[in-house]
DNA sequence: CCAAGACTTGGGAGCGCTCCCAAGCTCATT
DNA sequence: AATGAGCTTGGGAGCGCTCCCAAGTCTTGG
């Protein structure tokens, strides 16, 4: 298969190189004729112009960087990344764009690794899931001006000079929470992570439903986890010393250990215990039994941060994007309630 | 940040960019006294080459693409291709490639995509998940001269010329059956899905170990499934009305929804039915019974993949590679053995 | 009719690097 | 002393494209 360049093109159709790159880049001041000759040709011949060409002479690649910390590794199999990297792909199919992965082992590699990524032209922008407290990557790339976004909330003192796009977790966790105190539960429980701004966002929204009806926050009655199946096992086993009617589990992975760590135990969800999660995985419609969560807009939230980032690139980088989207509770069989 | 050049970086050194292009490349015929001085000086800039001039020069990007079919699109979830995912990104990280990744909606997109990604110079090699039956991508790419590799065993009649790393589906689900039938079980049912090469396979060694062991095959034991927690659910309430004792799930996920439906009825795992799942999750072990199941070696063929690219590209496509690693049972307590 | 503006087209130059060959120096062998 | 081989270094050229400006043609308004 013969590799064709703007040359050899513009031969064929009988104009120069000129007139075939403003075809191909649909540019005007070509005249209808000329242009469909062009095309023809193009469609002839299979022609694709090259990348690194184009690349060099426009000073944009036209690939954007997916990174995930190293500290997100033994998360990496959630299917909240699935789907966020499935999204995001999506998005950049739509806008021409080529996404790469940037997924870490280790610190080191991500020191190593920013300065290339920020400098070396490979890549236009990057979305960076770095919502997690100690990851260092962002501070890395920030005296660059590789423009990026971060999905999740940054922390607070650096919240306002970067582009962000985000879900409510606080008024999901209110939501959850509330919905739990509607169906007559008192002893409510939290299978809680705090690794992250989504983790703290989720228990402040939680507390704060409790206060606002004025039920107390008993401590016991929330248990630390991590955002897995096994560990939200582990502390729902934890949490179930402490008798509680009813659960919030930050996330639906969390949850469905929850579940299974009840039914171990000769325990029914609802009836005995009931339980909501955060995120309505696709798992979730389909669990026993179907599980009242609140659904965050994954997909969305990738194909914002894609187009936010795209808007930076074309755009300016100031002022910094910051995009909230919200959530909605989905009621299904878990909570005991009736729907 | 400044954008050093090669220029910029001979000057501050007092050499000629031939001389630090040596250098960065590790080519020989520069003198140690020489080499320090200029590393010194990329040091202290914070140099990167540019990627895009580097690509032009050299006819080559060291960006490999990984391609995922339309027809995978809704089992993107299943952690499978999130390990994979992870197993490509670390291995082009230690080998200085940059992963880019190509999810398709739909057989026009993969039309459209398939020329761009043999034809422009943006990727030096694919991985292509695409041992589905009725995938075309493949054939698509075979005109050009673009190294490929293949995850998964193609078709009979393209695997002469396909390279490509499988695993051997067809011992695992061997070693499975008999495991069951060792237990004694004599009515073993199967979950099982045709849609792919490793469906296929894993059906063909559970018959195999059934006829090897003197028992009939009762096509009423054997429920078709997709590879999803919900679909093992589905297809195990079709079979538990055939009363099977033991039952074999073509996939880790599939047995996860087969367990569930079992005590959806308030029967037991393994006391009423036994399990054997395939693959070995991260969520096999930690399961309510902790699963055996076939492990597949899923990041080393995932390393495998790239390793095996990489030599086609660095030496030459003949022979193709064929590489099937072994799996291995990994006795739990689903299938009610005494490990 | 003339001048100015808009449209169309082509060619020069540059983007930042790698590849390749020429030139110079040093060392070893005859 | 002369010659050849090996090592080191530098500069020309090219990779395939985009950007920019010059030149030519056509249209419109005064």
């Amino acid at each position: 298969m013969k590799r064709w360049t703007l040359e050899d093109i513009g031969k064929l159709a009988g104009v120069s190189r000129s007139t075939v790159s403003r075809v191909i880049n649909d540019q005007p001041h070509t005249s209808p004729a000329v242009r469909q000759r062009v095309e023809q040709v193009i469609r002839e011949t299979g022609y694709q112009p090259n990348s690194a060409a184009r690349s060099l002479a426009s000073s944009q690649s036209r690939i954007l960087g997916l990174v995930m910390p190293s500290i997100l590794q033994s998360a990496f199999t959630d299917p909240y990344y699935a789907l966020i990297i499935q999204a995001i792909s999506h998005a950049c199919n739509q806008h021409d764009y080529t996404p790469s992965l940037f997924l870490f082992q280790s610190a080191d590699e991500e020191a190593k690794m920013s300065q290339r990524l920020a400098s070396s032209g490979l890549i236009d922008g990057l979305i960076v899931t770095a919502d997690t407290i100690d990851s260092q990557f962002v501070q890395m790339i920030q005296p660059y001006a590789i423009p990026f976004v971060q999905i999740g909330r940054p922390l607070r003192e650096s919240a306002t000079c970067i582009s962000y796009v985000d879900v409510d977790n606080e008024a999901g966790a209110y939501l959850a929470a509330s919905h739990l105190i509607q169906q007559g539960y008192q002893r409510i429980g939290q299978l809680a992570t705090l690794h992250n701004t989504a983790g703290h966002d989720r228990d402040a929204g939680f507390r704060r439903a409790l206060l606002d009806r004025g039920l107390p926050i008993d401590e016991k009655l929330i248990a630390l986890s991590s955002f897995s199946e096994a560990s939200g096992y582990r502390a729902m086993q934890q949490l179930l010393t402490q008798k509680p009617e009813a659960v919030f589990a930050q996330s639906d992975a969390i949850a469905l250990g929850a579940i299974r760590a009840i039914r171990d135990q000769d325990l029914r969800v609802p009836e005995d215990i009931a339980v909501v999660g955060f995120d309505d995985m696709p798992l979730a419609a389909s669990a026993s039994p179907p599980l009242t969560t609140v659904r965050q807009p994954i997909a969305r939230a990738g194909k914002l941060a894609v187009e936010t980032l795209l808007d930076i690139i074309q755009t300016s980088p100031q002022p910094a994007r910051h995009i909230v989207l919200p959530v909605e509770l989905v009621i299904r069989a878990s909570s005991g309630a009736v729907s």
